[in-house]
DNA sequence: ACAATAGTGTCTGTCAGACATTATATG
DNA sequence: CATATAATGTCTGACAGACACTATTGT
């Protein structure tokens, strides 16, 4: 059936290069969390078009290193940054007439989160000039292409699935506090939230499990845990309720 | 900024066809309740590669045609099945070097959920060989390329928001009664719903109104009602609870 | 009147929010 | 021992599930 005569005939004559197909790249938002803020990486382009202004990495599918998407993206990232196993989650696809001077252009936009302790490799591994920079300053900036909306659309899904999965683990270093915790998840939510329902709802979840271990600060100590068996990008049964803001 | 010299003349110089691109279609699940059964549109494929094999419906992206993706999926759509203004969501893209015997390929996949009472039009507007097949059977047919995944893709997510969305409502005809809806809930999900639960969470969401007419039948009239102002894509607090099987 | 379908009353359970309270370090 | 931070107790409120009950039609 899959391999008649005639298909295999099909298949021989079929050169693909006489087909215009669409300019098609991946674009990654990476997240860290550093001095505190959601930060994303931003590259400045070395080449046309756009050269010279800010973007967010990215770049062709490699036909013969690729085996599918994921690899392109896992290979971006790497490249960038150095980081072998992120939390890595496909966006959305946009493809449009006009979003690049090239011509009729998709991308495949991922997101990536990145445990802020990974971060500090990151400048040493990588030859272009790459910058993190603060997701507030970083949607004001005129970024290449539409990568402006491309960068809302990352932070939008971030945010949401913050509201209703334990997806800012991701973002912690192999131990964290469950203030440290909290504090990540305000920061990206924009909002204050109960001590009491987050932790309820962290220790109930499974997804965490405690170390024993104890941070000795300025005052009582604080338990270190690390992340469980579950997956982070599992759901709970209802949203954090957002109010203000 | 944007339109330096330099780079006016490398976009002159810039032609795609030196450049090999993937393969870039769209393809489409187009649900509809039909005979009380979620059923979804397959076409017979007319030519190579797996000419003969069912599939999801799909094409190329028009350079010329189509401004944006979505722009591409709708006139897929309109081809098939004649309709206009579904709901439509792009669900993922998938890129792998082996989809395609053609080569490095990538779709990205939508759905769409059409009105049954727009259906009727459907056969007469359509010159393909296509047929509405209910989603159990198309799982197990062996369907061309990678589309028995994409399938399987496209109703996880029909399914994943009918639990926390009212999506369903896409698929209701002009009026309904409260019963036909839960129904269509219940064919989806694959699960009873409890009767005073479903009635309270849709009145409650503003989602639907009263049309004022009664729908009479072998016993008490049912109330009609009709899509209200609200997105059927927004999300409810919590998402039903599904047990068993 | 009866059967069948439409629609309601009301109790329970789960889980998030609010906020007061207790616990345990360090200086 | 004072104070800051960690951690808990416990009440409320929103909303889904369960299920018994009432209402309204056609035959």
């Amino acid at each position: 059936m899959a391999g008649s005569r005639a298909e295999q005939q099909f298949l021989r004559r079929y050169d693909r290069r006489e087909f215009l197909a669409p300019l098609t790249t991946v674009d990654m938002a990476i997240f860290s969390i550093i001095d505190g803020q959601l930060k994303v990486l931003l590259v400045e382009r070395s080449n046309f078009p756009a050269k010279g202004e800010l973007a967010l990495p990215g770049g062709f599918v490699d036909e013969v290193r690729d085996a599918d998407l994921l690899e392109t993206a896992h290979r971006k990232l790497t490249e960038k940054t150095g980081i072998e196993s992120p939390y890595l989650e496909q966006v959305a696809t946009i493809g449009t007439s006009t979003r690049d001077p090239r011509g009729w252009s998709v991308t495949i936009l991922h997101f990536a989160l990145i445990d802020s302790s990974a971060v500090v490799s990151t400048a040493a591994s990588v030859a272009e000039v790459s910058k993190w920079v603060s997701v507030e300053e970083a949607s004001n900036f005129n970024l290449a292409f539409d990568h402006t909306d491309l960068l809302a659309m990352a932070i939008d899904r971030l945010r949401s699935k913050t509201r209703y999965t334990a997806l800012p683990l991701a973002l912690m270093s192999e131990t964290f506090t469950l203030t440290e915790l909290q504090t990540v998840f305000e920061v990206i939510l924009e909002v204050m939230l109960e001590k009491k329902s987050f932790r309820r709802r962290l220790l109930d979840s499974g997804l965490i499990e405690e170390t024993g271990i104890f941070q000795h600060g300025t005052h009582r100590p604080a338990a270190l845990f690390r992340r469980g068996a579950g997956s982070a990008n599992s759901e709970f049964p209802r949203s954090l309720e957002i109010h203000g803001s």
